[in-house]
DNA sequence: GGATGGACCGTAAGCGCTTACGAAGCTATT
DNA sequence: AATAGCTTCGTAAGCGCTTACGGTCCATCC
C-alpha cells in the first residue's frame, strides 16, 4: 500500500480524510490536520502527479513551443534561455512546470501541438516566434487551451500576448541617426516569415516619415541571422546608387561580419558608416568599436508570459480578466560607440 | 463520455479490446485493429497521458537539471541550449518528453529534486553540472531512478555519465604550447566548486609533466566565468615573478578581458601572450585575433545522454546494459591566432 | 426532551487507461 | 464425437487521488 492510503492506515483514518487534511479543506480538524501533516513530512509523501492529474483534470504545466528551424534557434539562445529563466520562476511560485516542446520538423510541427494538446499534458501553453498568420494560434484557439505568445500574430482574436517594443526601438535608433546627420538610413528585415519583419519594417518607415524622410525601399535589407549575412551586405550596400551611411539592423549578429568586412575596406564602424543592432546578444557585446543596441530584461518578459497564461487557467486564475493582456516589453539603449 | 470509451462505443466494442488495438497487441483481429485505428484517427483521438502514467506507472518523461547559480548559467545558455537539442531528437524518437526542472534556489535544491522525484513526475533524469560530490546523485541512486549525468563525480557508485574530455584538451593545448617554445604554461581554473575544475586541473598538470615540465602553483589562477575575470588576469600574471607566457582558459569567456587588457597595454595576443580558449561559444568566436580553442559536438553530447538515461529505464530498454556508459565527448582543435 | 444545526469524518464513485482472467467460438486432433 | 487448443474479445479490478454525499456526535435552543 502506498501514497495517501499508506498515510491513512498509518494514522488509522480514511484516505479521504487525509486528502482533505493535505489540500487545506475545510472540514477537517486541526488535530487531525497535523496529525496527517506531519506523518506526511515523516514518511517523506508526495502525491502522485498523475494520480492527481487524472482526478483534477489539471496537470499543473504549461507548454513552450518555439518552432524554429535549427539555425534560427541556435542564434536565439541566448534570448531564449533568459525567457524560460523568467517563465520557470513564475510558475514554479505556483506551483507549475514547464515543459518544453521538441523543436519540430518544420512540416510536422502543427501535427505535433495537435497531439500534445489531445494527450493533456498541459493546462496552457506559451508560443514563440510567431508568424503573420500563425496556425498554431488557431489551433489553440480552437481547443480552447489557454495560451500567451511572445510576439504578435494576425491570427487568433482575443488571446494575450508579450512583444518587443519594435516601435520604440526604430524611433529611438531613427532619431539617434537623424540627429548625427544622417538621411540615408538602411534597414535589415528577417529573411523568413516570421511576424516581427513586418512590424520591424512598418516602424521603421514610421519613423522616418516622422523626421521627413521618404521611405526607399532600396534601403531595405533581408538577412539571415548570421555574421556571414553581414559581411556581404557591405558591398551590397555601396552598390546601390546613393549608398546608405547609417543602418539599422534586425539581427544584431551580422554586425560582426560588417565590423570584419568594413576593416578589410580600412573603414570603420561609426566613423564611416554608423551602425545600431537590435538587441545586446553576448556575441556582439564586445566588438571594437562598441556597438550600440537595445537591451530588454529577458527575465521580465519570461515572468510577464508565465503571469499572462497563468491569469487565462480558470482553475487557478480568479475570474479571467475582461482584456487579454497585450504588452510591449521596453528595450533601453545601451549607446556605443559605432552610431 | 470521451477518450477509450467513446471510441468503444463508436465502435459497439469494449474498451478494453480498443485498448489493445492502440498499443498493437497481439489478441485482437486485424479487422477490427483497423477499424478502431481509423476511428482513433477520425476523431481525433490521443489517449490520456495522466490516465496512462497512473495505469502504466510509466511518465514518458524525463528531467533535465543542471543547478547551476544565475550567473553560471547565463555564460553556459549556447552550450545547454545545443545539448537540449540533443537530448530532445532522441527522446521524442522514443516518444519521451523532457521536462527541464526550474533552477532552484542554490539552498533548496535538493529539497527540489526530492520533491520531484517523490511526486513521479519523470521516469528518468539528467543531471548537468556536476559536483565533485553531488548530493543529487546519491538521492537519485536511493531512490533508484534511472539517470545520467552530464560531468563525472566522486558520488555515486554505478551511472552511465558523460563528460568532455578535459584530458584530451590540455594534452593538445600543452602540446601546442610547447612546440611554439613555451615553457611558463598557466592555467585558470573555476572559482566555484563543480567537479571539472579538478578533472581540468589534474589534467593540465599531467600534460604537463608529459613535456618534462614542473607544475608551478603560481601558474594556476581560479576565475569566474566573465570577461572581467580576465581584464585583471592580465595584471595578476604580470606580476608574479617569471610571468607565464601562455595561457589556457578554461573559461574562454575570459580571454575577451584579456584581450582588452592587453590592447590598453599595446600588447598583441598570439605575439605577447599565447591564449587557448576551451570552448568556442560565440562569444569569442569572432575575437581578433582569432581565439585558439576547442570545438565539441553539442547535439552529440545531448543524444548521448538521452540514450544513456533510456537504457536504463527498465520498461523501455531490453536487459539494461551490464556496464553503464562512461564516455568522454571528444573536442577538435579550432586553430586561431591567438596560440 | 426532541428538534436543529454544525463540525468532522467515512464511504464510494469516478478520473481514463491497462491488463489478468475467463468466456465464447472455432479449428484441429484423437 | 469428445477433447484440446487457439484466437478474439468482454469483464472488471486497479493505478492514487479527489469529492459529493451521508452519517455520527455533540452543542444549542425552544
Amino acid at each position: 500500500m502506498r501514497g495517501i492510503a499508506r498515510l491513512a492506515k498509518e494514522l488509522g483514518i480514511s484516505t479521504g480524510t487525509v486528502s482533505r487534511a493535505l489540500n487545506g479543506r475545510a472540514d477537517v480538524s486541526e488535530a487531525t490536520r497535523e496529525l496527517v501533516l506531519s506523518a506526511a513530512k515523516r514518511l517523506g509523501y508526495a502525491p502522485n502527479q498523475a494520480a492527481r492529474t487524472l482526478a483534477l483534470g489539471t496537470t499543473r504545466s504549461i507548454g513552450f513551443m518555439m518552432d524554429l528551424d535549427r539555425e534560427s534557434a541556435a542564434s536565439s539562445e541566448y534570448f531564449f534561455m533568459g525567457v524560460f529563466d523568467g517563465v520557470q520562476s513564475v510558475l514554479t511560485e505556483h506551483g507549475f512546470d514547464l515543459l518544453v516542446l521538441p523543436r519540430p520538423t518544420k512540416a510536422n510541427s502543427l501535427e505535433f501541438l495537435k497531439r500534445y494538446v489531445a494527450r493533456g499534458v498541459f493546462d496552457g501553453m506559451i508560443l514563440a516566434a510567431t508568424q503573420q498568420v500563425d496556425a498554431r494560434i488557431e489551433l489553440l484557439e480552437a481547443a480552447e487551451l489557454p495560451f500567451t505568445t511572445l510576439g504578435r500574430s494576425s491570427s487568433g482574436t482575443d488571446y494575450p500576448w508579450i512583444d518587443l517594443d519594435f516601435e520604440a526601438v526604430a524611433a529611438a535608433a531613427i532619431a539617434r541617426f537623424v540627429t548625427a546627420g544622417h538621411r540615408r538610413i538602411a534597414v535589415t528585415v528577417p529573411s523568413d516569415t516570421v511576424n516581427f519583419g513586418v512590424v520591424f519594417e512598418a516602424a521603421y518607415r514610421q519613423s522616418l516619415l516622422r523626421h521627413g524622410i521618404a521611405f526607399d525601399p532600396a534601403l531595405v535589407f533581408a538577412t539571415g541571422r548570421n555574421e556571414d549575412a553581414g559581411y556581404g551586405l557591405v558591398d551590397t550596400m555601396d552598390a546601390i546608387p546613393d549608398p546608405p551611411t547609417a543602418i539599422l539592423l534586425i539581427f544584431e549578429t551580422v554586425a560582426i561580419g560588417i565590423y570584419r568586412r568594413l576593416a578589410e575596406l580600412g573603414r570603420r564602424p561609426g566613423r564611416d558608416l554608423a551602425i545600431i543592432g537590435f538587441r545586446d546578444e553576448p556575441t556582439v557585446r564586445f566588438l571594437t568599436p562598441s556597438l550600440t543596441c537595445f537591451s530588454a530584461s529577458l527575465h521580465e518578459i519570461g515572468e510577464d508570459l508565465a503571469r499572462a497564461v497563468l491569469s487565462r487557467i480558470p482553475a487557478h486564475a480568479g475570474p479571467t480578466s475582461a482584456a487579454p493582456l497585450r504588452k510591449l516589453a521596453p528595450l533601453s539603449i545601451r549607446p556605443g560607440e559605432s552610431g
